[in-house]
This record gives structure tokens, sequence and C-alpha cells, in this order.
DNA sequence: CGGAAGATTTCT
DNA sequence: GAAATCTTCCGA
């Protein structure tokens, strides 16, 4: 069985948060580093819808510089620190002065498992990419990442094999309760019962 | 310029 | 259940 390392294209990115965030699922996040290619199968992700969202970074409308990229044409990386120590990737989406985003909440590893383990500091292959935080570690993304072009860089997505044939389940997003109304909104998605997702729905 | 809070993880 | 840990943002 082989991944295919093909980008998605440009024309994907620019759509709107929630049906990219639907579309990421079985897709590849892929990174090439020194120590070689580190590879997973994406299985949980968040939309996050820019000014109508209470939960985005993005609500007020006005860039800061933590949140600049996410005012840009969609197809870059967002990368920012949470919590003082621990690093989320997220996928800017729609068109310019648009600003939405996707989060990546989880991966099933596919390839660079070792270096993963390493970067992880545990052996257990199931707490290696489970999190947003576990996986941007397991997959060396910190803030140097951030504002990458998905499309012509080391850090990118690949194509999976049968969109159509993923079965995605909705359900409410983790820890924004602060967001009043939008914490009820249906914007995470993942792929129903794979043993990957952060946690069950 | 001070203070509060956070799209999390890990340990007790 | 709570600590760890520090950048970011907003109000004064």
């Amino acid at each position: 069985m082989s991944v295919q390392f093909t980008p998605l294209k440009k024309s994907f990115y620019t759509q709107d948060a929630v049906t990219v965030a639907k579309g990421l699922l079985g897709t590849y996040l892929c990174h090439k580093t020194e120590k070689g290619v580190i590879c997973g199968k994406i299985v949980e992700t968040e939309a996050y819808m820019g000014t109508e969202d209470k939960a985005a970074h993005s609500y007020s409308g006005k860039p800061t510089d933590r949140t600049r990229v996410m005012f840009c044409e969609g197809g870059l990386s967002y990368v920012y620190l949470i919590y003082g120590m621990h690093c989320c990737f997220n996928v800017v989406c729609n068109k310019e002065n648009t600003p939405q985003a996707v989060l990546i909440r989880a991966l099933e590893p596919v390839s660079g498992i070792e270096i993963m383990r390493e970067n992880r500091k545990t052996e257990k292959l199931k707490l290696l990419t489970n999190g947003p935080g576990k996986l941007a570690q397991a997959l060396s993304i910190d803030r140097a990442c951030n504002g990458l072009d998905l499309a012509t860089s080391p850090l990118f997505i690949a194509e999976g094999k049968e969109p159509s044939l993923v079965e995605i389940v909705s359900s409410k997003r983790v820890n924004i309760d602060y967001a009043e109304e939008a914490k009820d909104f249906l914007y995470r998605f993942t792929i129903k019962e794979n043993p990957f997702v952060s946690k069950k729905p």
C-alpha cells in the first residue's frame, strides 16, 4: 500500500471552512523534514468560520500579529502557540479578507512513525497524534511553519484515495466554552469510529 | 503597561 | 481535578 504524495490544489482551500474541514478527512498531512518524511491521515477537524463565529481567533475582523495569515487567501498554514506550550496546526480557507480556517485535531499515523515516537517521547502508537498539540509535536510543526504555502512547501496535504467513502460524523467543537452561541455549532468533523480521534464525539 | 485567558497535555 | 507555562490581546 502506497500513499500518493500529490498536494491538494489551491482551489480546494479557497472554499468555506466547513466544506474544507469535511473534505480534509481522509487526506494526508505530510512534512518533509531532515529526519525524513512524516505523514498521517487526517481523521478529525474543526472549522472556524471567521467573523460569523465567536470561537474564531479572527472573529473581530481585525488582523493582529498572530492572526494576520488567516486574512490571506486559502491554502496557507496557520500555526499558533496555545497555553504557552503547545502548537496547533490550521489550514487557512476561503478568499482574502474572509478569515476562516480549519484546525487539524487528529491524525492516524502512516509513515515516519519512528520519527514521531522520537518527537513525542512515547512508544504508544495511539498517543502519537490523537490531539492537536500532539500531532504538531509528532510532525515537527512549530511556529516557524506559520504562513507556509501548502501547495509548494515541505509541509503539505496530499489527496486521499476515495473521498466519497469517508463516513463523516458532525459534533460540537472542543474547549470553546467562552464562545456563547457558537459553542453549539456542529463544526467538528471526525471519521466514524476511527480509533485515533482525540475523544469520542 | 498590567492582567487575564487560552482551538492542550500530562500527571496526581 | 489541577498544574504547567507564556504569548496574545484588550482595557486603562
